[in-house]
DNA sequence: CAATCTTTGTACGGTACCTGACATAACTCG
DNA sequence: CGAGTTATGTCAGGTACCGTACAAAGATTG
């Protein structure tokens, strides 16, 4: 285990004392893995190495939007370290991929501690406050071909991929509006340049030519999400 | 000190040697002050006991939204104790009130204790996270009128008031939408006996039945909010 | 390979909100 | 009390996105 060929930023940052006493296991997530579920107790943690997964608010009417997006990066239940028993929303796999996961005990255990682990599952739950506080901005503010390549850019950053398998409905769902919308909005971005896609699958051509047309939003989030574990990011900077 | 006549939700579920270790002092909050300014560093944590603050994301074309909103239940700052040392955004008073304000070290060293003030820390940090990805949901889905009515409640229930000041720009501001946009909407408000206003001073005269004009998003934050520090909330259950 | 299902393109009337402008009313100060 | 300032009402043309519907094209199944 030792010096770690771990592929996830909290993972990578720890020693290997600490990874033991995590206990941790190797999962797969297929696609469309529901990992957490609103009212559902806690039980595991869950860090990604590959893959992506969304975490959505669902309204009364039945329809959602993201609120979160998870990747190599990410500790997916880290709420259940601030005290929450039960999960807040739901969490599931977009793009299907594997990681690690351990008990919410280890992990309670091990944050009491104070040490490495407590320090960047905090500084964690930080970046995803920012996620959720300029996604709240964004949308209030910015137009939907911008939020399109946002999120278009944070899934590929999260993924490591430049392509995956995603149809327009999705796409929707995730950034609260219509299909029909998005088809348009893609065809913007494809005529453009920027990406190509054939049902359900988009690739990304362009990333200098997405970000500039998504909003300043994306590299705020990208910087905490990719950064959080850095004392002296340009965070804190 | 000891059995506290402590308005605020957190200072109040302390014990008396917790808040002797704080060192508290009091602190009045003018209107329009600004508590945190993004890019500068925190060095002392506030506790709100009267008033309330907003928390803004400003947009680099200089317009802004409200990710947060801070009363009575409020510690500013908490970022600071999950290893961030400048502040995120910005933080400022849109009503004016009283409360107390510690040093980050005294709240630091309190905070790696691990006891009660830890624990009430994090839960707010969780009820803070929550607001912000229902707020998110909200802005992307639901309408100005929902939103205002929404921001109304939750700010009359920060506050512990019924009438404050506030004009239909800062209004618009705090929403993300225009001034003319509010005044309209604050007008068919007004119409149907929810609130009554007058340059700059809002009345609200009927909450059940702005309650009605909201969404599900306004007893969601109010919900975490109100009952953060109690481990069996609806929240946990 | 026909039948079905899923995904995407597209169109069209409707609505919510924008943008900017102008008018009015209330408060403030000299 | 008159002049300036600030807050609100309102309007009109424009745009972004909704809501719904339907057609077409690729994928899947029997």
């Amino acid at each position: 285990m030792r010096t770690s060929g771990f592929k996830n930023t909290l993972l990578k940052a720890l020693d290997g004392d600490v990874i033991e006493r995590l206990r941790l296991q190797p999962v797969k997530f297929e696609l469309k893995h529901e990992i957490e579920n609103p009212g559902n107790p806690i039980d595991r943690l869950y860090f990604l190495e590959e893959g992506m997964a969304s975490m959505t608010t669902t309204f009364k009417d039945g329809s959602q939007v993201e609120v979160g997006m998870f990747g190599y990066e990410s500790v997916i239940g880290v709420s259940a370290l601030m005290g929450t028993k039960k999960s807040l929303n739901r969490v599931y796999t977009q793009i299907a991929g594997h990681g690690y996961s351990c008990q919410v005990e280890d992990a309670k255990r091990e944050f009491r501690l104070g040490g490495a682990f407590q320090f960047l599952a905090l500084r964690y739950v930080q970046a995803q406050l920012v996620q959720a506080m300029q996604s709240a901005g964004c949308n209030a503010k910015h137009s939907f071909e911008q939020r399109l390549a946002r999120w278009l850019l944070l899934c590929a950053d999260r993924a490591h991929v430049d392509t995956f398998k995603i149809s327009h409905e999705f796409l929707a769902d995730m950034l609260g509006g219509r299909r029909p919308t998005i088809s348009t909005t893609a065809g913007i971005l494809k005529r453009k340049g920027l990406i190509e896609y054939t049902r359900g699958e988009i690739h990304i051509l362009d990333v200098p030519g997405l970000t500039k047309a998504s909003c300043e939003c994306y590299l705020i989030i990208k910087d905490y999400l990719d950064n959080y574990t850095k004392f002296d990011s340009t965070i804190t900077s």
